[in-house]
DNA sequence: CCTAATTACTTCACTGGCGAACTATCCTCT
DNA sequence: AGAGGATAGTTCGCCAGTGAAGTAATTAGG
């Protein structure tokens, strides 16, 4: 498979021809978009590639991440499904891998008995640490030729484009 | 389904805790990663959502508006694969799909009788100057908030990450 | 030339994720 | 108290994408 520059010239000459045809076509930010979809899912193969010997995809390490990041070390499906961006469907599917995997225990609450709660177990945390450190370098890696201030100016910018995506998202009559 | 800027801030916690715990963790690379992965994710979700009433999803798309976008009007799967970043296995799905809705013809070249060569119909055509034109607000809502320099910058350094990452994944000894 | 290796595409079986329908529990209002 | 509605999770059936194996056509080597 090509690599992403390689890709990105072609993409960037399509663009430029679709223009010829459709001039109200705005180069920049669709650009923009397809840099963004195209580095992001780089990026998730290239993970989950370093995460495929351990048996997890990147939704299950998020969760993992959650509940173990999770003060109190556990937490429930809806809780995750909020913050990890997934429906409750495959999260029931995330939380069979990491019980079945011993990472985690599923009860039901006490309080609520409608609730499950999923609390990160002994091998749970030693599969974090054991994971974490390799992969650090090659997310350093990925920005490796970034200023700090370059970094800064990512972050910062990325979060204006979550915001932007966030109020067309919200404003339109849409849940 | 929470804001992205709600997850983020919730990301971000958990981030810090997890490096009061492992302190080598790197805060910045990993927050821009997952922003990356975040931002990207919703974009595509934000997509497909406007591509799904003329029964396409972005690979779909993405291959049509390749194909639209050749000097010659075809091409043939090999190519729109390294270009696509898609296994040939998905692609012959999605030339199934786009010949079946019309859009493309499926013939085998004269040349060399084991290709493919892909080619738009007049409708095919017809749709991508249909579904175009009303994409073009909500890429441009994503970015409305940056300056011009912003939408400059990002470009640069969102093609550097690329970069470094093509580096990564080929500098490594894999295919 | 004719076998061997390569290339182009397809098929099959599997994983990952989603929406709709279902069950069980809890909350609310009279 | 008990009917109606809301909430939490699960199950089911579907679409999208992948790796491994298969088929057909082409190229390369002796």
């Amino acid at each position: 498979m090509k690599q992403m520059h390689e890709c990105l010239a072609h993409m960037d000459a399509g663009i430029a021809r679709v223009r010829e045809i459709i001039p109200e076509l705005p180069m920049q930010e669709v650009q923009l978009t397809r840099l963004l979809l195209m580095v992001g899912g780089t990026l998730l193969d290239e993970l989950e590639l370093n995460l495929k010997p351990h048996g997890l995809n990147d939704s299950d390490f998020r969760t993992l991440m959650m509940i173990y990041s999770s003060p109190s070390g556990s937490a429930s499906p809806t809780e995750l499904c909020e913050y990890a961006q997934q429906g409750a469907t495959n999260m029931t599917r995330i939380a069979n891998v990491l019980v079945k995997a011993g990472l985690v225990t599923r009860a039901t609450s006490a309080e609520d008995r409608r609730r499950v709660v999923l609390s990160i177990t002994t091998a749970g945390k030693r599969l974090v640490r054991k994971i974490l450190p390799p992969l650090f370098p090659q997310v350093l890696g990925a920005f490796a030729t970034l200023s700090a201030s370059d970094k800064r100016t990512l972050d910062r910018l990325l979060r204006q484009v979550a915001l932007n995506i966030d109020s067309l998202t919200h404003s339109d009559h849409r849940p």
